[in-house]
RNA sequence: GGGAGUUUAGCUCAGCUGGUUCAGAGCAUCUGCCUUACAAGCAGAGGGUCGGGGGUUCGAAUCCCUCAACUCCCA
């Protein structure tokens, strides 16, 4: 039987996955016997597909989820998408564009139905794509948060919270796109560097028609929507203005003079004209300063009748024709040229307008604070906690939070107008009806109410996910089902720094609001998957690998760990092919250590016991790692717990314990070693699993048939015991030795072949006795035995024991010399410097007990080095 | 403009409340090996004034101040 040197991962892969699900592996369902482990997958964009941060992400989640699957957990990760509103409807728009259909043409109804069918033909790719990758979710508790049970959720929220008082209506300043007709989110709306002009406006002041004030502005045409000027209260230069008023040019109205420190001095003339309805900053001035908001503008961006002047005009014509105007009128003092940024449309590219709207809110000073403590008292812990000093800042800032969008593809704002211009909030137009009816005393029918035409914020509904997934009916009924008691709260969130704020806070809010309790335990963040010039990766930008090509290529193990190597909690992620090629170089060794253990012909008489030492040198390395590895875990290290696993398997175990018990060319092996080794590559495939579970499985049943009950991902992860750190640093010393002979034939451009004597001076003999063998072997020795220093040898000295290798006249004395004078030197400089130290008075007071006994340690261990090196160097003469 | 964070080897990062020969790991690099499990490998080696400056201390990568560079978040 012969073995294939590389490992094949695509039919393993395939072969694995669907024996999983076939056998329903991957189930979770309520059991009051075991603990419950459970994770909800952060939901990706219904329509998205992978790409690298999600390969992160879900791989991280899958590692947590398989471990304490085999911990012998009710493991529960649960999976589902996002509706995504923005991303999607953008998604849908484009498509019928390209298709020829303008969306302003359809109605609502129409619109989406094209938004339904592309989310039942592209919908859940990604789930596929995430199989793929290895993701052990259980795939029946799929939820959408479109879904009729989800959306159901998110209507009885709302309609809670506005009964609640914690619901309001209010005015918000958008991007308005007067091409497009349409509110935009900033992520929208491209910051572009134009030239434009800067007109100096004189403005006369109130009461003494000789004396005006100039304000510089690049927006002339909204002069007639000023309510205000604005100076810095430190401005000398305007002192005697305060208290005063002005009068707008043309329409000769007038406003107040006021002061905020808000105005920079520097900029312009150090006046502000504000004008609250058509820049964010002014608004804020206004609502700080109670000032009234003219609105001047039409949706289109023509004037309207508000302006007085130019009504109808285009903005952009109007600015010209003002700055006429007022040259005519004598009040323009001068026009720059001026280079400024300014918002355009992503889509239109129409320069965007701040516009007031009328828009949802949801109150947030006292909600959040239950999610506030919770994370501060580490009630809930982040991963790594510097994103605590974070949060704590946000939540410390919070405002008010803007629910509404001004889209089709979401969940419509249960709320109703009604003829006499009031609005009720319900669940349907039906109970809205009754409501209305009941209230205002009112007998209107339903054709008379109108549902408000916004959608709520994504963020709404999937702020409620980690309840919403196991009940959809608690946030009406206040009594948790099954499902919802026995798994929340769940345990770790594993998702992306930046929507700390916008998802993980609003969830913890929602958690505290409708169940008093938190949604999670900790919150592992994640780093962002870079290009190697520090880019995101992103679609646009065509600078990401495509992970599924990826897979193909490296196989689904390879990439899962290349990902992981170095990717710290809360760390970018520079991606760089590299990584993935160590992770497939990885499952090779895996694969090759295993073709060697298969390939052993057994002779049942053979003795194997000089075997014992190294049996049980590794079966204490392995306790020592895995009590490292589990600390890794337990804090959330998951690239260290790779990492430690990673050097286990390859340095310890392939590199030194297969090469310690490994028979000669063509040699049988002893029972007793070869079941003690196969126990051993099982353990070890116990650790590999979470991280390569394709590979892992893989290789579990190659050792041997086994059933569906005992597949490696229900196998019990390793049971951590005490173990003896004695044996394993004399194997270190023993191993420190052979690579001291190594080194010294590879010096000596000796082949390995070439045996070597061996002698060691020692006050412990026993640390090289119990592997003697061992050290034969892999040193390659002709003898090996204790004594006082030879002739003609080459030295060496590891922790206070003398080697030496006889090399017959083949010995460069010189050289040998010098190694050692240079190494003398170093130890002397060393010993000066404890000695310095132990002799500083101040030191022997201040320092502790163990710290002045590691000291003293040191002296004479140096004292003892030096010792042994002058001797040898006597020796040479 | 406000805030948070980062800076240790060529790259990515460890280094807990100052004190083990504390300056580390993986990758990369260099040298020598096709030694029958693995060249996707084996055996070795080199490489860092711990961002700059100052301070506290017997002792600083670690604590404090300051400067610089970079990143992110909010407006």
């Amino acid at each position: 039987m012969s073995i294939a040197s590389k490992y094949e991962p695509a039919a393993a892969e395939a072969k694995w996955y669907a024996y999983w699900m076939e056998h329903k592996l991957f189930s979770s369902s309520v059991d009051p016997n075991k603990e419950p482990y459970t994770i909800v997958i952060p939901p990706p964009n219904v329509t998205g597909v992978l790409h690298m941060g999600h390969m992160l992400n879900n791989t991280i989640q899958d590692v947590l989820i398989r471990r304490a699957r085999m911990q012998g957990k009710n493991a529960c990760w649960v999976p589902g998408t996002d509706h995504a509103s923005i991303a999607t409807e953008t998604k849908v728009v484009q498509l019928l564009k390209e298709q020829g259909i303008d969306k302003k043409d359809l109605t609502r109804e129409e619109f989406l139905t094209h938004a339904w069918d592309w989310k039942e033909k592209y919908g859940g790719i990604i789930l596929e794509q995430l199989k793929k990758l290895g993701a052990s979710c259980d795939w029946d508790r799929t939820a959408f948060t479109m879904d009729p049970g989800l959306s159901n959720a998110v209507l009885s929220v709302f309609v809670d919270l506005h009964q609640k008082g914690k619901i309001y209506r209010g005015i918000r300043m958008v991007n308005w796109d007067p091409k497009g007709q349409t509110a935009l989110s900033d992520d929208e709306v491209i910051m572009k560097e134009v030239a434009s002009k800067l007109y100096y406006i004189n403005y006369a002041i109130e009461g003494s028609p000789n004396e005006f004030l100039t304000i510089a502005t690049t927006r002339p045409e909204t002069i007639m929507a000023d309510v205000a000027i604005c100076i810095n209260p430190d401005d000398k230069r305007f002192t005697h203005l305060k208290g005063k008023r002005a009068i707008i040019p043309l329409i000769n109205r007038s406003i107040p003079i006021i002061e905020d420190s808000y105005v920079d001095m520097e900029f312009g003339t150090g006046c502000l004209k504000v004008t609250p309805a058509h820049d964010l900053n002014d608004y804020e001035l206004g609502l700080k300063h109670k000032l009234e908001v003219i609105d001047i503008l039409n949706d289109d961006g023509t004037l309207n009748a508000k302006a007085q002047l130019l009504v109808g005009e285009d903005r952009f014509v109007a600015r010209k024709k003002i700055g006429k105007l007022l040259d005519e009128a004598g009040q323009l003092q001068k026009v720059d040229e001026y280079r400024s940024n300014v918002g355009h449309s992503e889509r239109s590219d129409a320069v965007i307008e701040p516009k007031l709207s009328m828009q949802w809110f949801l109150k947030m000073d006292e909600i959040t604070q239950p999610a506030f403590k919770s994370v501060m008292d580490d009630v809930i812990q982040l991963h790594p906690p510097k994103f605590k000093n974070m949060y704590r800042v946000w939540m410390e800032n919070v405002r008010d939070w803007c629910i509404s969008r001004q889209l089709w593809w979401g969940h419509r704002i249960p709320a109703y107008y009604l003829p006499n211009g009031e609005y009720v909030v319900a669940k349907t137009a039906e109970e809205a009806l009754a409501q209305a009816n009941a209230q205002f005393g009112t007998q209107y029918s339903l054709a008379d109410l109108r549902q408000d035409e916004d959608v709520l914020d994504t963020w709404f509904s999937s702020w409620l996910w980690p309840i919403s997934v196991f009940d959809t009916e608690v946030f009406t009924t206040g009594k948790p089902n099954k499902e919802l008691s026995y798994y929340y709260p769940t345990n770790d969130l594993v998702t992306a720094p930046e929507i700390l704020f916008f998802w993980v806070a609003r969830m913890i809010i929602a958690g505290y609001e409708y169940l008093g309790e938190k949604p999670f335990k900790n919150v592992y963040l994640t780093g962002i998957v870079r290009d190697k010039l520090g880019r995101k990766m992103s679609k646009s930008l065509g600078n990401s690998p495509d992970p599924l090509d990826l897979i193909a290529q490296y196989g689904a193990d390879g990439v899962r760990t290349g990902m992981l190597f170095s990717s710290p909690a809360g760390n970018d992620l520079p991606y760089d092919d590299k990584l993935v090629e160590q992770g497939r170089n990885f499952a090779n060794k895996i694969w090759n250590a295993f073709r060697l253990v298969k390939g052993w012909e057994i002779d049942p008489k053979l003795d194997g016991s000089a075997n014992a030492s190294s049996i049980e040198w590794f079966e204490q390395r392995f306790q020592q790692s895995l009590s490292e590895i589990n600390e890794h875990f337990d804090k959330f290290r998951i690239s260290d717990a790779l990492m430690a696993t990673y050097k286990l398997v390859w340095d310890d175990f392939c590199a030194w314990y297969l090469e310690m018990i490994k028979p000669a060319y063509q040699q049988p092996i002893d029972q007793v070693t070869y079941d003690k080794t196969l126990g051993l590559f099982e353990d070890i495939l116990k650790l590999l699993h979470p991280f390569m579970p394709f590979i892992s499985e893989e290789l579990w049943h190659q050792i041997k048939e086994r059933t569906v009950e005992e597949s490696l991902i229900l196998a019990s992860w390793p049971e951590s015991k005490p173990f003896d750190s004695q044996i394993t640093a004399d194997a270190a010393q023993v191993f420190e030795v052979v690579s001291q002979i190594r080194n010294l034939r590879a010096s000596k451009g000796m082949s390995p072949k070439e045996a070597l004597a061996l002698s060691i001076r020692t006050q412990n003999p026993g640390v090289y006795t119990q592997f003697e063998s061992v050290l034969v072997k892999l040193a390659n020795l002709s003898s090996l035995q204790f004594g006082e220093q030879v002739e003609q040898a080459m030295s060496f000295v590891i922790k206070g024991d003398e080697y030496f290798v006889p090399m017959g006249g083949s010995i460069d004395v010189e050289a040998e010399k010098a190694n050692l004078l240079k190494e003398l030197e170093y130890t002397q400089g060393f010993l000066a410097g404890v000695l310095k130290k132990l002799s500083n008075e101040r030191f022997v007071a201040g320092a502790p007990a163990q710290v002045l006994d590691m000291e003293r340690k040191k002296q004479a261990d140096a004292e003892a080095k030096i010792k042994a090196l002058e001797a040898s160097l006597a020796q040479l003469g």
